[in-house]
DNA sequence: CTAAAAATGGACTAGCAAGTCCAGTAATGG
DNA sequence: CCATTACTGGACTTGCTAGTCCATTTTTAG
């Protein structure tokens, strides 16, 4: 079943708007008419590009979101090689998930796609890997330069950074402030630059 | 609308089967005929103790999920007074966690009940405030005691500690392990007692 | 140009889930 | 007691949604 320049446009235009009807009212409230009627298709197109219905349908959406997630960091996220750097990353991301207010295609992915499939979920695990791992290479170049601490193991700071990030948004979600976002990303770089300022006396 | 002694005791099966089904099977997969079979009422009994239908019992179902969360966390949260009770602390709530594996108050709570309607948004933000206000005031106790530095933001902090929490479940819940949840509570904490040894060298 | 493959439109089905209704049984209180 | 109120059982209705089916149009490739 090779796609056609024609079906390869509607399979992006269905994905696409199945995202961003997502986005709007949940996944849960989400049906495959829906979908139809802001894609201007029909139910026999649903089905010719995702045989197996609505499942296959929301794995797409879910590649798609996971993808925007990280391109939304872009170029910031894999250059963290200055404080200056981490600081326009760090701005990058709170200005992204208070912009985009209950819209968050984070939250959409890990919260309600990544729950219903294991396929969805793997894509979700995928996404927090190279996620962690590019803070984590952040990291290890501070420590190249050494502004970070050497003994600091970078691939906990990262985790637990990546976790206060999720944690922000997840609760920026139900108060509609950036407030936590913000302090777990401000305290988590600060904590870091501390290790490297305090070089001078190390506990053991 | 006078509850008797029966029906108190039908209401509140009703709400923890609900909140049982929930955990297990999620919000989006869970209906009335499930609850109504696992508790064995009917239709109506449903319809008597929540004339709302299905929204009433979810508000009641999240308001019993946020207690549990709380009440999870005791005595320990609510009497961090040491670095000792601090530790005790982490150690009760990555048991928690890692214990119940899917089948999460928290989650249910915070991802799938908190989105639906505007009152069970307001019990999570209820929720999110008593937890940091707690984690704050034991904060502010180790300031008292100057192990932490009395400069340092309590509420800040503690919201970034908050964060860090949450991301750390909604993290477990993808990939099963408690990594993020740990080194998100134990870079936190050790943040706070870095201010407190550092006191020798105020910045400015 | 023309057959085969791809793409599209939309009616139709089957099943499920929320909510309604009413009839009947316990409990309560004066 | 006995009338009123609370509680229970379960059949029934209504509406929606995923998925099917087939007829038709468009595109592709030889």
């Amino acid at each position: 079943m090779a796609l056609t320049v024609k079906g390869e446009a509607t399979r992006r235009r269905i994905v696409e708007g199945a995202a961003a009807e997502i986005r709007e009212r949940g996944v849960g409230a989400t049906t495959l008419d829906d979908v139809r009627a802001r894609t201007r298709t029909s139910k026999s197109q649903l089905f010719h590009y995702f045989p197996d219905g609505k499942e296959e349908l929301l794995l797409a959406v879910a590649r798609f979101e996971a993808d925007l997630v990280l391109a939304d960091q872009r170029p910031q996220l894999g250059d963290l090689t200055s404080w200056r750097a981490w600081r326009e990353w760090r701005d990058t991301v709170v200005a992204r998930y208070r912009g985009q207010g209950q819209q968050c295609p984070l939250n959409v992915l890990i919260s309600q796609l990544g729950r219903s499939t294991p396929g969805a979920r793997a894509v979700v695990r995928q996404l927090l890997d190279q996620w962690q791992c590019e803070i984590a290479t952040g990291i290890r170049d501070m420590q190249r330069q050494g502004e970070v601490a050497a003994e600091l193991d970078a691939d906990q700071a990262a985790a637990a950074l990546l976790a206060g990030i999720q944690g922000g948004v997840v609760i920026m979600l139900s108060t509609g402030a950036t407030t936590h976002l913000e302090a777990a990303l401000d305290l988590g770089v600060q904590a870091l630059r501390a290790t490297g300022s305090a070089e001078r006396r190390p506990r053991r």
